[in-house]
DNA sequence: AAAGCGTGGAG
DNA sequence: TCTCCAAGCTT
């Protein structure tokens, strides 16, 4: 569970090693919920998107309360926990428990469009032509379907790549529409990229990583001198505040306690 | 339902 | 350099 959370939209080198600390620390769902929500989020490093280092805590605390302590294995218990959407909670209860579930990430989706498809990228969101194609591929049997969702997601990510995938040495290449039809290049709708540089979101990653580094409360003109626009060094602030990554009080500013 | 949310590596 | 992208979720 905590690697599907830190695998959310980060690449697995960068997750192993915050991962390995993370579990020697807390190694279980209640041993993370009893540290204070600000230590979750500094554990959480360099990891990007620390919205879900509180999620992850958020969930911790509701299997400790509401689960005996154990991570469910009842899909619809783990997708109503905080920060566990379809995808995870298919990945944990397959993963994890061996169960059916389609498990459809970025990676299956590409792989199943280029197969069946013949198309070299899946649309933007995905759509319920998409989960009733995954459904056909998925096996009947639980122990397969667990093994078709791990080795599918594997697939995508080492050999049908979104770059420069290598069909040469792909398990299924005679059975690909998109290799067979010659690897034709996406003529879809140009898919546009999120600017990073100079946004909201790289002003709060400068907050943030301020807090993340001090070991006591920070002065407010100090936080926000991290960023030269103060009127958006402000704006990241009350964010940070209102999403719980960060407190301010009569000692200044810090991580939550 | 489209937009916001971090970060760093590869090409 | 700069663009693209990496095991999504929430509002």
């Amino acid at each position: 569970m905590v690697s599907e959370f830190m695998l959310q939209q980060t690449p697995v080198s960068r997750v192993l090693q915050p991962w390995q600390q993370w579990i020697e620390r807390w190694p279980t769902p209640t041993a993370l919920a009893e540290a204070p929500s600000g230590e979750a989020v500094r554990a959480w490093g360099r990891l990007g998107y620390p919205r879900r280092a509180l999620r992850l805590h958020r969930a911790a605390t509701a299997i400790r309360d509401d689960h005996d302590g154990h991570v469910p294995d009842d899909y619809a218990a783990l997708r109503a926990l905080p920060g566990v959407g379809d995808y995870t909670a298919a990945a944990i209860a397959s993963f994890a428990f061996g169960q059916r579930h389609i498990v459809l990430d970025t990676n299956v989706r590409r792989v199943q469009t280029r197969i069946a498809l013949g198309v070299e990228f899946p649309h933007t969101s995905a759509t319920a032509a998409e989960r009733v194609l995954a459904e056909d591929f998925l096996p009947s049997r639980a122990e397969r379907a667990a093994a078709w969702a791990v080795a599918s997601m594997e697939l995508g990510a080492l050999v049908c790549t979104a770059r420069t995938p290598d069909c040469d040495v792909c398990p299924v290449r005679t059975e690909c529409s998109w290799h067979r039809a010659g690897r034709p290049s996406w003529d879809g709708p140009p898919r546009v990229g999120q600017r990073y540089h100079g946004t909201d979101r790289q002003c709060r990653g400068a907050l943030l990583s301020v807090l993340r580094s001090a070991d006591a409360p920070v002065a407010e003109d100090e936080l926000l001198v991290a960023w030269p626009d103060q009127r958006q060094a402000e704006r990241a602030r009350d964010t940070l505040l209102a999403d719980g990554l960060m407190i301010m009080d009569a000692d200044g500013c810090s991580l939550p306690r």
